[in-house]
Parts: structure tokens; sequence; C-alpha cells
DNA sequence: GCCGTTTTCGGCCCGACTGTTTTCAGTCG
């Protein structure tokens, strides 16, 4: 069995590390599997042709052994070592890991000694009171993995979407603003990498007195318990979903270096303190020094200069090549921001499925200050959205007219979001298409096509000259459901052939394409559209900055976007050929 | 296990917090 999937075989190695962990082993071994497996997940490269031509180990972190483990699952579909492994322990071992405050060590000496191997062992085990008595253990770790077990299953995959999250997260980062003695304060971590998913919250923030700070830190309605709390750091769980939010204060000239630090990631880190080392210096949470001197790092830019480097956004920060192009000056000198944006592509209204008319939808569009606004409803195959019949598009164009009458400042334009059928055709006559300014081809059921089916069907689309935006391409949605099988390089090489844009839907759940395939997209020369896919006046404000966050963390600039561009210079970059 | 312009052997990012200890190991980020 052929096993060309990244995820799978990303997991595969991590799986393994984690074995290796349990196992005892050397603990820079472990770490080599993590990278390599970080490695393999956000590869842009078509893992089946690395493999086919030997040249795994050009990439970073991958040597001879773990190419050849890689070689091995991919021909195969199974690694023997981690087969070996898994028989070794119960299939259940490694969710133990997902208890807080159990690590590899302590699992081993649980399942060695207790044979506990699963997170129900566990809590019987705990439950007797067999834990406390463990060299190492003691009656207060026994509690503490106790109410781990219950915390462990009730988050699941522990990972929530950044659109429950960045609100939460902002309104107690407004609370740590107000508190006594605040300098200055950011949100950190995941949330301000932006990652599609993040597993809490952390706060770094700056005052010459750290405890009135957690005083009134912990005070807020939302905090429902204090989990712990040191000299500079107090974390705490939140009433709703068991969200974590860690808060560190610290003076404030060690403010830049601090929220560095916690804004990751670990592997960007790693590279960069090498770097650091190289240069003689030495990076930390508690500043930069060269040998005992401590260095004055007034601000982020200014720790990038020190190591003779382009500033990094940390949206940026995953390793994901970032660190090389800031050192020779590859990066772009300014992603795209909000105020870039002056049209809104991709939105629904009553005409299908959406919950405000034409009209209020425009109006709210002119109140963001936006130029123009792009109506693009569901087809008719779509008819359980509300896809529109030949008829009911015309009479909707009226309306658009009228509209366009009656609203100064805002365009509408017309267009649809066609259903790309199961053969890859369009939903309407090409003489109906050629009529709309704005046509985004998406694709709406039949997922469970396999991967050359799913290709032909896209690759076929792009052949209609009237199919200009490829609307959420994988139709992921984060946490629900797997984004549907297709080989993207070689659809994204087609769509740069034809002068297909791409799509980067806000919604919380697709963020769709996923910004390391608009990378891949941009690194094509093809243009991408940053759209809201609203279908209420609330999703119009909510899903752009969303939209944005993928698109930034995809190295995109306002040049690679089109609804940067007038209504005019969009619907003409829009046309083909 | 990976890596290399002082090295093909001997390093590998760094520190806070906690609970167990009586100087430290494990976990976490």
């Amino acid at each position: 069995m052929k096993l060309n999937d990244k995820a799978a075989v990303a997991n595969a190695l991590k799986d393994l590390g984690l074995y290796l962990q349990i196992k005892g082993e050397n603990s820079f071994k472990t770490r080599a599997y993590d990278i390599a497996s970080e490695r393999i997940a956000g590869l842009a490269d078509d893992l089946g042709q690395l493999v086919a031509e030997n040249r795994l180990t050009e990439l970073e972190g991958v040597g001879a052994s773990i190419a050849a483990k890689i070689t091995e699952l991919v021909n195969t579909g199974k690694l023997e070592a981690l087969e070996t492994l898994k028989h070794e322990y119960p299939i259940t071992m490694l969710e133990l890991l997902k208890v807080p405050n159990l690590g590899p060590k302590k699992a081993k000496v649980l399942f060695d000694l207790l044979g506990v191997g699963s997170i129900a062992d566990l809590e019987a085990a705990c439950k007797a009171h067999r834990v406390r008595d463990l060299k190492g253990f003691g009656a207060q770790t026994e509690e503490k993995l106790l109410a781990g077990v219950e915390l462990a299953r009730r988050t699941g995959t522990g990972r929530s979407l950044l659109a429950d999250v960045l609100p939460r997260a902002e309104k107690l980062l407004e609370h740590v603003k107000q508190a006594p003695g605040v300098k200055r304060a950011s949100l950190g971590g995941s949330v301000r990498r932006m990652r599609e998913t993040v597993a809490d919250v952390d706060i770094i923030a700056s005052a010459a007195e750290v405890q009135p700070v957690f005083e009134h830190f912990v005070k807020h309605p939302d905090v429902r318990e204090i989990i712990g709390a040191g000299d500079s750091k107090a974390s705490v769980r939140l009433r709703e979903g068991d969200l974590q939010v860690d808060l560190r204060v610290l003076p404030d000239e060690d403010f830049a270096t601090a929220l560095h630090h916690f804004t990751g990631s670990k592997a960007h880190h790693i590279k960069l303190r090498s770097l650091a080392i190289d240069q003689g210096l030495k990076l930390s949470e508690w500043g930069v020094h060269r040998g005992d001197q401590k260095q004055r790092v007034r601000d982020e830019a200014e720790l990038y200069a020190m190591l003779g480097m382009q500033y990094v956004p940390p949206e940026l920060r995953e390793d994901w090549g970032e660190i090389e192009a800031a050192r020779e000056g590859r990066l772009p000198p300014r992603l795209v921001e909000a105020r870039d944006i002056v049209g809104n592509i991709h939105s629904h209204t009553t005409w299908s499925d959406g919950r405000a008319s034409l009209l209020e939808m425009a109006q709210a569009a002119k109140a963001m200050g936006l130029k123009y606004y792009t109506v693009t409803e569901h087809s008719q195959t779509s008819s359980y959205a509300g896809g529109l019949s030949l008829d009911k598009m015309k009479a909707q164009w009226d309306e658009i007219d009228a509209v366009n009458e009656q609203l100064e400042g805002i365009t509408l334009l017309k267009g649809i979001e066609s259903d790309i059928l199961e053969d890859g055709s369009l939903d309407y006559p090409d003489a109906v298409l050629e009529k709309l300014d704005v046509v985004i081809g998406s694709i709406h059921q039949r997922y469970s096509q396999d991967e050359d089916a799913m290709t032909r069907r896209v690759l076929n689309a792009m052949e209609n000259p009237h199919f200009q935006i490829w609307g959420h391409p994988t139709g992921r949605l984060i946490n629900r459901r797997e984004a549907a099988p297709m080989r993207m390089e070689e659809i994204l090489d087609k769509a740069a052939q034809k002068g297909v844009a791409i799509e980067i839907n806000g919604c919380p759940e697709r963020l769709d394409l996923k910004a390391e395939h608009v990378r891949l997209a941009l690194q094509r020369g093809l243009k991408v559209v940053v759209s809201t896919d609203a279908h209420s006046v609330g999703e119009l404000h909510q899903h752009l900055p969303l939209a944005l966050a993928t698109a930034r963390k995809g190295w995109t600039t306002a040049a690679d976007v089109l609804n940067t561009r007038s209504a005019k210079d969009f619907v003409e970059s829009l046309r083909r050929g």
C-alpha cells in the first residue's frame, strides 16, 4: 500500500518519538523524530516524489535513518519499528500523555510498576491510592493526575478554533491592561501567531510590581480556577471550555524579549537560539546576553536586527523557512493588512441561505469602509442552500441594480458561487456565466470521490474560461471534516497556467486555503482573494480578520490580493484570456 | 537521530514551576 499522506507520515514519526520517550531514549534522539515530523507536516513538495527521487535527506532534520523510515511508510503504509512498539504497549498508551502533568518518565514508571496503559487504568490506580507510594510520586501528584484524567476526557483534541478563542483572549488582554501598574501588554503564543487552532492563551505584560497584576487578573469573571502562580507566571482555567490562560508579568525592560519568547514557536526559537550562539549571544526569555552583559532590547524589531536579520512578523514564526529568508532579506517587506482590503468577496443573502437582505449586507459593507461588494449566492444544484434557479438569478440582478441606484459609495458586483459538479462542469450555461462580474467555483457535495477523481474534477473546472475564483478549495472543516483528497500542487500549477485566482476563505472552521497551501499558490505567482463567505452582517466583521490572518500566515502581500484593487481593476483582473 | 568553515564525534535552546526531595527530576512551553 502506498501512503502519500503527509499528515499520516508525520503522525507516525511523532508517535514513534513518543514511544521512544516512554522507553527512556535519549531526548535528543526523540526530538529528532519530532523535528522530522513537523518538517513533513509542513512540507510544500510532494512527499511521494521526494521518496521516489531519493531526496528526503535534503530536508533539514531528516537524515539517513529517518529517511529510510519515511520511505518505508510511503512504500508499504507501515513502519516496522512503530508496529513493534505498538505491540510492546497497550494501544491506549499514548493517550496517557494527554493527561496534564504526566509526561513520558512518569508514564513509564506507572506502566512498569502498576501496568497503567490507558487513561482508565490511571483513573483506577489513582482512586485505589496505588500511585502515591511510588518513588517520585506523592498524594498531591495522585490528586493532580486524577483531576487531569477528567480534563483530558473533557477537552478531547484539546485544540480550539482560533475564532472561538481570539475574542475571549482579547477581552482578557484588555482586562490585564487595566491592572494597576501595567505598562505594556500583548497576547503571545499560538494565538498571536494566528494558528488555525490553539491549545491555550498566553498574555505577557510589563509592570514594576507583579502581585497586583495577578490579583487583578484572577478577579475576571471568566476565571474559574487558579492552576498555579509563581514569581512571574500565573495560570488560570476559564469557565467555558476549560481554556487555560497563562499570564506572565515582568519588568518593562524585559518585555520585548519575554513577548518574543512566549510568542514562539518552539521550532522558530530553537533555530534562532542556535544562530544567536554562533554570534556569541545567548537568547532567553530574560533577554539577550553577550557573556554576562545583558543587551538592551526595546522591541522585537531590535531583537531581530541584533541577530542581523529582517523583522519576522509573529504569524511567520513557525520555522517554515522564515529564518533563512529573513537572514537573506527575502521576507516580504510588508504583509497584507486590513486597511488594504477594499472589497468584500463571497457572501450570501436571504436570496440563498444568508440571514440578512441584500440591502442590509451592502450597507454593512459600506459602513466597514469597503468600496464594493460581490453578491455570490449558491447555484441551482445546491437546492438545500437555496441555490438560485436561472429565473431567480435574473430577478436578483434587478434588485442589485436597484440597490446600486440607492447606495452611494459602494458598488454591488453581480456574481455567483457555482457548484463544481461531479464531472467538473459548472452549474449554469456559459451564456449565463459570461454575463456575471464574478464567478466563484466551489465544491459542495460528493466529497467522497478519490484523489484522482477529485483532482480531475477541479482540473476540468479550470478549463472553463468563466471559472475565475476557486472557492474554499479543499472543503475541509477544522476538527470536523478532512480536506477532500486531491493533488494540490498539480491543481495549483493548472490554476497558474489558466489564471484562476484562489480564495482564502475566512469562515472560522474553513480557513481554506490554509496558510501552508497559500504559500504554495503564491510561489506559483497565483493571485488570491481574501474572502468572508459571510451569511450575516456579523460574519462580514468576524470572518475578514480570520481570512487576513490566514493570508498573512501564508506570506501574502497586498499586491498578491485581488480585492485590494479598485472594483474596475478587480473585475478586469478576474477576466481570463 | 542529526549535524559540521575550529568537530565525522560530541555536541544538541532555555528557564519557570511543582512536588518531591534535602539538591533534584519531571513537566511544560
